[in-house]
RNA sequence: GGUUCCGUAGCUCAGUUGGAUAGAGCAACAGCCUUCUAAGCUGUGGGUCGCGCGUUCGAAUCGCGCCGGAAUCACCA
């Protein structure tokens, strides 16, 4: 079915040329949903036509209105307030749209549920795919609200190009190599005493975590003693000083040089912490198709660093260092190699990239990875395409903004981070406390089940609280209000997809199985049913923009709008009372479809919606 | 200092390729539960869209210049 703006623009194209003598090409056409205040469901804007029309912008919108309404059926009347024409479509038009738009996506939606296995296993030989990172998390330390941030967006985004069609390749790379990890290691070595998950209950990542803290507090007692007796003594030199610094430095070079014992203990050490990441990753719903370790992968990049000298595109130091000049693109040189031929953060990059591109095949290449490291990725490209990888054009850098407290910034120091799990647990303990003070608490009398429901709406809480926000802009996090449940959150959405499922049942519908009505017998639309069909109507678009500009919010936001819609639509509108069946059916059809776009939606953000609450 | 990003109601945030009187939620106040789920709905109050100039029929949106904030500019990752 060819849609109305369609028609309307083509209409307009040539109506321009006969009425004007001039050729418009569609970008002059301005269609927008007619405002509130004015009578009319679509708004035609005509003062791009006001030249060559030589009239006011009044009458040539009044012109224009004539000409569209003698040559488009489905415009039933016209109105023009100075250079906005308002149509009015007839509701006919709207209803078979409608029912054409929500039939052709159930269908959808029931042949992906159905076919779902054998797209997984046809994607995984597809000619390409779009390789989203995320998380990407050292070993030394728990999640905190900043990778909480990252993966809700990285899991998201990659939802929603799969929504698109596209092939997406999730995956993780786990910084679990460094000095950070031998910090760990060492203190649980001098102060441990042998402690483990198992005998303390503590889970693995919190308690890897516990003695990289501990290595912290010897170190700055350390550094305290030696600037003590070597009064004016730098604290960085003091530092490298110390001990337990030394120590640790030298567990590295252990490490690098395979000592078995060092090697035992860093993997035990990562075992418990992959552990905790994978429980936390769980509640968090949040999965990946591969995962990268940088102990494996490191030394990749320094092949193609030798290469790209070998081919005179980067330049070697008296002192042995490799460097990118960069300073033609207007940045500085970039070092690739340090004097020792050790790799740096850069070059385990470039390593990396190659590595995902080939394995993949990758149309894109993207990286969900803070702000903070924007440089970095514009240099990255850069070198890439100084060494001649003309794929470098592929790669994308999803940045986003810091999670701020009301305090500020966050600061492991001072120890205002936001753990990751306490969070969950607390938001978790809070849609308990919510859900009984409401009395909801006798619709589920499983224990077991209900749990499940307090954990879906903290998670609906928690997940929508972050992804409603523009990932480009830092955000606030306020912990005590950002577990409301009230207004423009998860659980309002999921509640209003809950209520519509609740419909649904008392009216003995399937719930996925769709409603016919016959749209002759229904009256004329009220607004607000036409107000409804036409937000529901722009889920494809706001699908298609959200992929394109990496952005969540845009789908958080049209959820939310639509679920506010619908409760004006319900408050008012009986549905399960009205008296004619057909409208009835209507009524049931319109509710339906908005669940589906809700839950849909939902899904897309990685948030369940329940089927009652 | 260079580069990049941000600045919209008391607070948290939307605002589509430039369109009509800039919108939600929270907080405040006033109503609505014998009705399909009140985690809801309706209403009231609240704005120099950081400031100025420019482009345009029209600017929160585009350009330039200021002001304020953040990040980054490592032989850390």
């Amino acid at each position: 079915m060819i849609s109305i703006e369609k028609k309307i623009e083509d209409t307009v194209i040539k109506g321009v040329k006969e009425l004007y003598q001039v050729e418009i090409n569609s970008s002059a056409i301005q269609l927008q949903k007619t405002n509130k205040e004015f009578e009319g469901d679509v708004t035609l804007v005509v003062f791009p036509f006001v030249k060559f029309a030589r009239k006011a912008p009044a009458q040539t919108a009044l012109q224009m209105g004539e000409y569209l309404k003698a040559k488009l059926p489905e415009i039933t009347a016209f109105n023009a307030v100075n250079g906005f024409l308002n149509l009015q479509i007839s509701s006919t038009y709207w209803l078979e749209r409608f029912n054409d738009f929500r039939l052709e996506a159930q269908s959808k939606e029931n042949s992906v549920s159905s076919t779902a296995s054998s797209a997984t296993a046809t994607a995984a030989t597809a000619a390409s795919a779009y390789v989203i990172e995320y998380s990407s998390p050292n070993t030394n330390k728990p999640l905190h609200l900043g990778h909480i941030r990252n993966n809700l967006l990285g899991w998201s985004v990659a939802e929603i190009w799969k929504a698109t069609g596209k092939s997406v390749k999730k995956v993780n790379l786990v910084n679990d190599r460094g000095i950070h990890i031998c910090k760990s290691m060492l203190a649980w070595l001098r102060y441990g005493q042998g402690e483990t998950p198992q005998c303390s209950g503590l889970k693995g990542d919190h308690l890897v975590g516990k003695y990289y803290v501990i290595f912290s507090q010897q170190l700055a007692k350390e550094v305290a003693e030696i600037m003590a007796s070597h009064p004016g003594i730098e604290k960085e030199v003091a530092e490298r000083q110390a001990p337990l610094m030394q120590e640790a430095q030298q567990m590295l070079r252990k490490w690098e040089d395979g000592d078995e014992q060092v090697l035992e203990l860093w993997k035990t050490m990562n075992t418990w912490v992959y552990a905790g990441f994978s429980e936390t990753y769980q509640k968090l719903g949040i999965d990946f198709d591969k995962i990268y370790y940088e102990s494996q992968t490191y030394l990749l990049g320094k092949s193609m660093v030798e290469k790209g000298l070998k081919d005179g595109l980067l330049i070697k130091k008296e002192d042995g260092s490799v460097w990118a000049d960069l300073r033609e693109d207007g940045l500085d040189e970039k070092l690739l190699l340090r004097k020792d031929g050790t790799s740096v953060y850069m070059t385990q990059d470039l390593g990396t990239a190659q590595l995902r591109y080939q394995e993949f095949n990758a149309e894109k290449l993207i990286y969900v990875v803070g702000n903070e490291q924007n440089y970095h990725f514009d240099v990255l490209k850069r070198v890439l395409k100084k060494l001649g990888y003309d794929w470098s054009s592929k790669i994308e850098h999803l940045s986003y903004g810091m999670v701020e407290l009301p305090e500020g910034k966050m600061k492991s120091r001072e120890g205002t981070v936001v753990d990751a799990d306490d969070l969950i647990e607390k938001m978790t303990q809070t849609a308990k406390e919510t859900t009984e003070e409401l009395g909801k608490a006798p619709l589920l009398e499983n224990k077991e089940e209900a749990n499940r429901l307090y954990h879906t709406i903290a998670m609906g809480a928690l997940k929508y609280f972050i992804l409603k926000v523009d990932p480009s802009k830092n955000m606030l996090f306020n912990p005590k209000e950002s577990i409301d449940f009230n207004g423009n959150t998860g659980p309002f959405i999921q509640y209003t997809h809950a209520r519509i499922r609740s419909l649904l049942r008392k009216s003995e519908k399937q719930p996925d199985s769709p409603i016919l009505f016959n749209i002759q017998d229904l009256p004329k639309l009220s607004a607000k049913e036409i107000s409804l069909i036409q937000n529901l109507l722009t889920y494809t678009s706001v699908l298609q923009q959200a992929a394109k500009t990496f952005s969540p919010a845009i789908i958080a936001n049209y959820i939310f709008d639509t679920a506010k819609e619908f409760n004006g639509f319900y408050q008012d509108t009986p549905v399960l009372k009205e008296e004619h069946e057909n409208t009835r059916l209507f009524r049931l059809a319109l509710s339906q479809f908005t669940g589906t776009i809700l839950k849909q939606g939902l899904h897309l953000l990685g948030i369940e919606a329940p089927e009652r609450m």
